[in-house]
DNA sequence: ATTTTATCGGTAGTTATATACCGTTTATAT
DNA sequence: ATATAAACGGTATATAACTACCGATAAAAT
């Protein structure tokens, strides 16, 4: 449906908050069980599921809480790596490194610096 | 893999932080231009990395700068709605509720108050 | 239609995160 | 092996989220 990639750093809390409160609703969940569950304030839960802000901490908790932990894999899908990466002994990439006399990426082409 | 489900809230918020990390690896980032395109301090993009404590919002906007927002949606899927509900007029559930004489859940069965 | 109660928004005080620095460690291109 | 800069951890101050309340609104069972 809606392309997240538009949407504004308000819009996508909403989403997020949105999304979870669904999750809760489905499990037939009223907000105090679900925060007492998640060890967190009623009013922590109701401002996540409302986008008005929150924690990392918090929403982890409230996943935990609705047995949802299974999205957070998909949250940052670790990139796939490629067959013949597997083949050539591949490392895990701890770090970027540029050559030597390549500049910063945020040099070469200025950060479009989002604000908003 | 591993089980989140098992996992402490210290452990999840690592997880997710590594996740994110190598997200940004994998697009060959550094941490000061991607915590310049999304418009947060080098440190809080750290800190969100190493899962030593973060906000929402700050999560969102490196994930908008890692244009990963699409893992987003599957946070919290959108339980499948039923054949049937949608034959009988089913309207967006905006509320819990039980039947009048049942008490809520956390009364029937004390909640497990996961402190940790 | 009425009643019940889940959900909601606001506030004051507390706790945690964000920022802007510092110097140090360490992966990796050479 | 060495040099370089990406990544790291700590601190003080500013800002935002969390908690524990309050009363108000409104969805849904009757």
């Amino acid at each position: 449906m809606e392309d997240l990639s538009l949407k504004s750093l308000v819009e996508l809390q909403a989403v997020l908050g949105e999304q979870l409160k669904q999750l809760r609703i489905a499990k037939n969940l009223d907000q105090i069980t679900t925060a007492e569950k998640a060890g967190i304030s009623e009013k922590a839960l109701r401002n996540l599921e409302a986008g008005r802000g929150s924690t990392v901490e918090s929403m982890l908790r409230v996943l935990k809480a609705l047995d949802s932990l299974s999205g957070l894999q998909l949250i940052a899908p670790a990139p796939s790596i490629s067959p013949l990466a597997l083949l050539r002994h591949t490392r895990v990439r701890r770090r970027v490194r540029r050559s030597r006399k390549e500049s910063r990426a945020a040099d070469v082409q200025p950060a479009a610096r989002g604000i908003e």
